[in-house]
DNA sequence: TGAGTAAGGTGTAAATATCACACCTTACTC
DNA sequence: GAGTAAGGTGTGATATTTACACCTTACTCA
């Protein structure tokens, strides 16, 4: 039994805003549009839901079809609905940004995709209205870094002070004190030091830390 | 020509949590479901998204079908996209948040399309996952009206402080300090005082005030 | 081998923002 | 004219945020 007949359908897409930061940087995947319309043009990695996955589930699955990975941190960004924004046809499409450690992105995988790391400061124009949606993603983490603790999703299990602070640099966009910043993570009782010491960045070697989710759970004050 | 047709469409509808307020307390407009399938439930008010329109539009039309206004205040709140969320069909809804001001909503009309406004509080089991939309909603609001001058769509333009902090109280949920409030009320030069003075609220009367867009463009730091 | 260098690590004081709190005024009602 | 119900106002205590500078460590290279 069928009850909507009347109205007219659309098809639906999902785009992906994968960010990902490489120790300076924050970036996002973009890659080479490999279908008409638009072929050749930079684009975000995205794909149609199909009648048999919800939207979200549409979403993963493209993140894992690009990435390889499971259970990558993700969150709706909206609805685009605007009637011609796809030049080929009625599409409605539903943004979501991601969370990846770079380094967990295999880069063979990477280059077979065609998918390239692009500076979040430097986007260059994007198939239809990708551009809009990568700036509200911007502005979507840089609300929810600051008060939770997502940003871990971009770093590796273990990783210093400097390297987190460069991130929040990143994402921000302004340079932050150290002391300062130190000291908020210091009041985090879930941002914990270990006795590993990391000597890639550093002469001296830098203390490296870990999130501990579990921790995070009895006490979720987050602020940075 | 079209591009697209390998892949499957969906229903995508609009369904929009209609805030008001009643110089008490916060408020949405539901309605009993028309139509089958959940013919008699509780619902929000929505509508399919057609061809012609963007997404958008078809929220701001289903605003303007229910309510006789144009130019509401209305934000998004995000795609619900479950498989099964709708008993009848795959429908994908898109779901948005307006603001406005109670008393420019003829009763006639109202009543005429069966709407009923619910205390925030007090929502009853809704059609499909509308509570979900409701929940959602109100998070937002909570965040945006703290950060941004929106909470006037909520009141006429001609309001007492009185009433502007009883609107924040019942949107957070909790009581505020008198004398805090208005000293924050007093640092933003857009919440202007005129000389006009409500007597329908008090023995004693009170001053009115309106909030100057022109001034806030100017000065756009808002906080309460 | 020691001078240079590049990142790691640490505390304090001033400024600002937030919070708690109580009493008088006004104009109406009865 | 006593009672009442809402309007209106300021100060001090506490908490949060900001600005700011120097020493340590271990490596490199002349």
């Amino acid at each position: 039994m069928t009850f909507y007949n009347e109205h007219s359908k659309v098809w639906l897409s999902v785009d992906c805003i994968i960010f990902g930061f490489d120790e300076k940087k924050l970036k996002i995947l973009v890659g080479r549009r490999q279908m008409d319309p638009g072929r050749g043009q930079w684009s975000l990695y995205g794909g149609f839901v199909a009648a048999t996955e919800s939207v979200d589930e549409a979403a993963s699955r493209t993140l894992f079809e690009l990435t390889g990975l499971r259970n990558i941190y993700m969150s709706q960004i909206g609805a685009f609905g605007k009637v011609d924004r796809d030049p080929g046809d009625r599409v409605v499409s539903i943004a979501y940004y991601a969370l990846i450690n770079a380094s967990d992105y295999d880069e063979k995988l990477r280059k077979s995709h065609g998918a390239e790391w692009i500076d979040i400061e430097e986007i260059p124009e994007l198939y239809s209205d990708h551009n809009e949606m990568v700036i509200k993603a911007r502005k979507l983490i840089q609300a929810k870094m600051s008060n939770e603790p997502v940003g871990f999703n971009l770093l590796p299990s273990l990783f210093t002070l400097t390297q987190l602070q460069t991130l929040y640099e990143a994402v921000y966009g302004v340079e932050l004190d150290k002391r300062n910043f130190r000291k908020r993570v210091k009041d985090m009782d879930f941002i914990q030091k270990t006795d590993l010491i990391d000597k890639k960045s550093s002469k001296r070697g830098a203390y490296l830390y870990r999130f501990n989710k579990r921790a995070y759970t009895e006490d979720s004050n987050f602020k940075l």
